[in-house]
DNA sequence: GGTGGTCATAACCATCAGCTATCACAACGG
DNA sequence: CCGTTGTGATAGCTGATGGTTATGACCACC
């Protein structure tokens, strides 16, 4: 069986029209800057794809046949659907060349970090977009990873990590978030591996990838599986599930704020490693606009007293 | 300068929107029966022509960029466009294959010729629809030479006159009509060359070719150039034009009964060819239904004694 | 630390779109 | 009546390209 193509290119519809348009194919071939037998030879190969003359070649000229008429205006907007979706394309390149996505997991917080990032690229980049997307936790790449975001505020560790080329902006001992009225919130402070094996956690979905685990400090636990109390997604699901009373859960110290609104407290936590936040970006993205971010993360990180340290990973 | 295509071939599309629904460039694939190598090489040569990526290549799988997000919608558009024409097409041909369209520049008349024919033809084709049309006299061949018809009752000469065969109908002496005010309407007769050769007279449009000589009978006018008193293209103007007093006209025998109406009579006119009516159809069509529809009209010509001949040219 | 799965690459082959040169044919003009 | 002009079709060649199989790099999972 001759396994016969449906498909049509492009260039065989736009011949099609303008010799439709001049009813003469010398003319349409140089309207098409190709020459005549070309033109000729790609009509034919079409009337021969669809079963039937398009055209009656004539001494007078050439005409459409009723078959000809009947794919004409089927011809041309198929064309100007491709010229939507060319622009389409076009559009969403320019603005990725002129607007920077900054994707979060958290809110960066920790008093101005993001203006103090903001007016050192802007002085770089004075006519760069700044937009800003709070990514749900399913993705710890916050966006990095399809691409939807040019950088983002994440927390280490990633997956594939070497994709991904990180400035470490704090490094925070990570404290236990409970509810005011559970037990645990008398202590002063409190050892992970002595009080929280068989506590319930709130945790990341799995597809948080490593960061499951690592906010659930599986690493300290010796072994020992941890309970999972709730899955949560955002800040505001984790507070609500605190104050429900489904679970504790660790905070990176830059975060207390956003989750001590009421009823809810922090205190620090004995035996576990602190946490990094990063701004990362793809290392295969060599596009200005993130680099220029990146610096001035770094330029920030560097004066900033208050976070760990400036380097870059 | 690099002269960048902006074509795309429907392939690419559809390799394109099928890797989109599925995000795994091997089960799109064997969906698409292609090779894997094939469809990343054809998805690159997209994405390279497009001037950004469309897919994130990932380890967990493949995901779409934004871009490829913003030209999905149009891709599948794209693709169902072209299925309508492809349709819109193939109804055109299968229409073509099932009905017959009969163009005519007059009405045949001719008591009862039409429906004759048409019983010898439904006897053979049983299942053919028939579909008449009237052309304007514009065209001469009433819309063999664009092929909107199929078979065509038409008068000759005919411009190429090769690529048409045609079965001759009727082959009748031609009459004066004029208006019964005209002085020349008492005559019982009329003497084309001592009479007629100052009379103004209603002439087919240009575009018919040999028709508009042939109707004014130029062969019969020793060189000297006729006078035009108005153009007309159907019955119904010809009609308005003679009962206007703006010239008068050469008509077949078989056709005066659609002139004579009111106020319009025709007279027997010596010294000029008669007319030859016929059914053509284009020499280069080999389908059955033209075929069956010119023989079913030679076996009707051949049995009426009315007209000249059944003879075929 | 294999093993199986992903997509990318390499090397090769067939097809095809483009070119130039030419043909067949009709119309026109001397 | 015969060359000239202008039409689209054809032939033969070349470079580009879409397809194949075989293989590579990489990661996840036993």
């Amino acid at each position: 069986m001759v396994m016969t193509t449906t498909d049509v290119h492009g260039r065989e519809l736009r011949y099609f029209v303008t010799v439709a348009e001049e009813l003469h194919f010398t003319r349409a071939a140089e309207r098409l800057y190709v020459s005549q037998p070309a033109l000729s030879k790609q009509i034919r190969a079409l009337e021969r794809q669809l079963g039937g003359p398009l055209f009656v070649r004539d001494r007078h000229g050439v005409t459409l046949t009723p078959t000809g008429t009947a794919l004409l205006p089927h011809a041309r907007r198929m064309l100007a659907v491709w010229d939507e979706g060319r622009s389409a394309v076009e559009r969403s390149l320019a603005d990725q060349r002129t607007t920077l996505t900054i994707g979060m997991s958290t809110s960066p917080g920790r008093g101005g970090l993001l203006p103090a990032i903001r007016s050192r690229f802007t002085a770089a980049h004075p006519n760069a977009n700044i937009r800003l997307r709070q990514i749900s936790w399913e993705d710890p790449t916050a966006g990095l990873a399809d691409a939807s975001t040019d950088v983002a505020f994440v927390w280490l560790p990633l997956p594939d990590e070497h994709r991904y080329t990180c400035t470490v902006l704090a490094e925070e001992p990570r404290l236990l978030a409970l509810p005011e009225t559970h037990p645990l919130a008398s202590r002063p402070e409190i050892d992970f591996a002595r009080d929280l094996l068989d506590e319930p956690f709130l945790a990341l979905p799995d597809s948080a990838g490593p960061l499951h685990d690592y906010w659930l400090a599986t690493d300290s636990r010796g072994g020992v599986p941890p309970r999972i109390g709730a899955e949560v997604a955002s800040t505001e699901e984790t507070y609500e599930a605190l104050v429900a009373g489904l679970g504790v859960v660790l905070v990176a110290t830059g975060n207390a704020p956003l989750i001590t609104l009421g009823g809810v407290v922090t205190r620090p936590v004995l035996g576990i490693e602190p946490s990094r936040y990063v701004l990362a970006h793809r290392t295969d993205d060599h596009r200005p606009l993130p680099h220029a971010y990146a610096r001035a993360c770094r330029q920030v990180a560097g004066s900033n007293s208050v976070t760990g340290g400036g380097k870059t990973a």
